[in-house]
RNA sequence: GGUUCCGUAGCUCAGUUGGAUAGAGCAACAGCCUUCUAAGCUGUGGGUCUUGGGUUCGAGCCCCAACGGAAUCACCA
């Protein structure tokens, strides 16, 4: 039983027994007293004014010396206006220490059979051009979110789903065979989807250069777009595609092909992983059935055109089109298809999309729609939205080439921990492969603790002439505190799980340490409850901070008497532990030197 | 214009269901390596929590309004 209720129980029973009043323990909610005070834990006495009558101070004394009578825990207590500060015996720390150091995956419930079963439908990509860093954000959030859910007790499904047709990758292929002097992964040494990418941006400029020499013939934007052969090619090919004409499929088949390979080392580098991929191209068909039924049942309705339409003003929003009058899906459609598909798959029982804010309002519609033909987890799917990248500028635009790509981001910050770790001393003794080991580790660690330590609604403003901050509230700072606990463990002759540290009594930053990692639980709960890494990377970075100053304080190994020197190592070593699991809720993971 | 989100130190960000004197990091300045890892620690300076009302013992947090910014409101995806 945690401290927190304990002191909210006994709390209860005091106001009853001295003021003869109700209050329910699960109402109190003790907090860690703050450091300027003498304390551990405060009772803040305001909402028990009514049943005292009595001034804040008078109630205080009252509860604590009743506490301090009839709570075990209760060593002494200190009043200051209505804050009731009380000192808890040192034995129960020593207590909670044992308790979270001996309990494996501490914090982390584990999922059974009968769990809810979440999907997580995350990254999403288009075949037409490389990952870039905001699909880096979206990734990890993902894969963190995941982590996070099943450390809840969850089922986790993680899926992807891959846009890999519609008029864009036509284009790619258009350039490829146009420009494209027959270039392949093999041939050019390049990754598959950069390839692909360069054929993109290859099209969009012979396009712009196009539409420049129609409109110099005295064509205005619009005619000059609606004439552009390039444009029209690529209609047909998107045509011949849907008709299944061979050889564009076949293309288009080896394209993906490459751009997926291009993919799947991005996705093994940055650490992420799926547990099923659905290709648009296989479900895009889908949702029609499920509009037309919808259209049966009278929830949508036809318009004299053809056109199916949803109702939603009586939700305060809009009239929403769910097929062209040609009968053709439009994206939502697809969405609708896709969410049937898979629930065929799975017996989700809540669904979570990790998907850019720009897509707020098709959200909200689709879930509207969801729950409208029945999807018993429609109502309540979880939009995860999360903001943009930004450059300094404004807008990453990949017309303008100013996109930060997430190879050569990965390259960068890579680079970066091996220049911070030229200083003497640092990584000796390893060979090359640990050496560069840690080096992924930490460069990774610090890309993805910058892009996680942020609220995700907020849009992040990146500065790439700026590198990513290794000192400070950073992800290499974290590992560092990890590792050097590392190698304060591996100096340690002591025993460290058979020696008996009952008898010690911790000091303040020993307790207030203990006190966080008994948090570690409650933190872990948040993030399920409020879909929040950000939690948990704050956690993991107050308790590093604390645990350097009381290594800055305090010293482990010089301490001579054998209970405390113990009683240090396993606080450290816990600490180390509850790091290195805060960390893989955030898909990062720790080095044991750097 | 409608809807949703954001506004905290020069910069990047925390701030746990409303609690005590609003916290970190970066940047600046001043210190600390003969000691268990200096990717660290200590100190100094830096704030009208956008503004104005309201709710109450108490508001950065809740409500209303204004201002500023972002996204979205396609027979695009």
């Amino acid at each position: 039983m945690s401290i927190d209720s304990i002191l909210a129980q006994a709390t209860s029973e005091a106001v009853k027994a001295l003021y003869g009043v109700d209050f329910p323990a699960d109402k109190i909610v003790p907090q860690t007293t703050k450091k300027e005070f003498e304390g551990n834990e405060t009772i803040v006495v305001f909402p028990f004014l009514k049943a005292s009558r009595k001034a804040p101070e008078a109630t205080a004394q009252e509860i604590g010396q009743w506490l301090v009578e009839h709570c075990e825990a209760v060593e002494k207590f200190n009043v200051i206006k209505g804050f009731l500060n009380l000192t808890i015996q040192p034995t129960f720390w020593t207590g909670v220490l044992n308790h979270v150091a001996s309990t494996p995956n501490y914090g982390f419930t584990a999922a059974t059979a009968t769990s809810p079963l979440v999907m997580i439908e995350y990254s999403s990509p288009n075949t037409n051009k490389p990952l870039h860093l905001g699909h880096v954000r979206n990734n990890l959030l993902g894969y963190s979110l995941a982590r996070i859910m099943e450390a809840n007790g969850n089922r986790v499904v993680k899926t992807n789903i891959v846009n890999d047709r519609g008029i864009h990758i036509c284009k790619s292929m258009l350039a490829w065979l146009k420009w494209g002097n027959g270039a392949t992964p093999e041939s050019t040494g390049k990754k598959g989807d950069h390839l692909i990418g360069d054929c993109y941006v290859a099209f969009d400029q012979h396009y712009k250069a196009e539409l420049k020499e129609l409109e110099a013939r005295g064509m205005s934007e619009d005619e000059a777009k609606e004439q552009s052969a390039l444009m029209r090619e690529a209609h047909e090919m998107l045509r011949k595609w849907e008709d299944g004409d061979e050889q564009v499929r076949a293309l288009w088949r080896q394209m993906n092909e490459w751009v997926y390979a291009g993919f799947d080392t991005t996705y093994r580098r940055l650490g992420v992983t799926f547990d099923k991929i659905y290709y648009e191209s296989e479900t895009y068909l889908e949702g029609k059935e499920k509009v037309l039924e919808g259209l049966d049942k009278g929830i949508f309705y036809r318009k004299d055109d053809g056109s199916v339409w949803a109702d939603l003003t009586p939700d305060g929003l809009d009239h929403k089109l769910l097929l062209r009058s040609d009968g053709t899906s439009v994206y939502i459609t697809q969405d609708i298809g896709t969410a049937k598909l898979r629930y065929q798959d799975y017996p989700i029982d809540q669904m979570i999309y990790v998907v850019g804010n720009e897509q707020n309002y098709h959200f909200q519609v689709l879930s509207l729609l969801l729950d409208k033909l029945g999807f018993k987890w429609g109502k309540d799917l979880i939009h995860f939205s999360y903001g943009m990248v930004e450059l300094p500028e404004g807008k990453m635009k990949s017309r303008e080439g100013t996109v930060v790509d997430a190879d050569d981001l990965m390259d960068e910050m890579i680079g970066t921990a091996r220049e911070m770790s030229q200083e003497p001393g640092r990584l000796e003794g390893l060979d090359d492969n640990e050496k560069e080991e840690v080096l992924r580790i930490v460069g990774l660690g610090a890309l993805k603790y910058f892009i996680l330590k942020v609220d995700p609604r907020k849009n992040m403003t990146f500065n790439p002439r700026e590198s990513i901050d290794f000192n400070g509230n950073t992800g290499p700072f974290i590992q560092y505190t990890y590792a050097r606990i590392q190698s304060v463990l591996r100096k340690a002759a002591d025993n460290i799980d058979g020696t008996d540290i009952s008898a010690v009594s911790p000091n303040d930053k020993e307790t207030s340490l203990i006190q966080r990692l008994a948090d570690f639980a409650t933190v872990v709960a948040d993030a399920g409850k409020n879909y929040s890494p950000a939690l948990v990377a704050n956690y993991a970075y107050d308790l590093a901070k604390e645990f350097n100053q009381f290594y800055h304080d305090y010293s482990i190994l010089r301490e001579d008497t054998a209970a405390v020197r113990v009683f240090r190592l396993k606080l450290s070593r816990t600490v180390a532990d509850i790091l290195a699991r805060a960390l893989s809720l955030l898909g990062m993971e720790v080095p044991q030197r750097m």
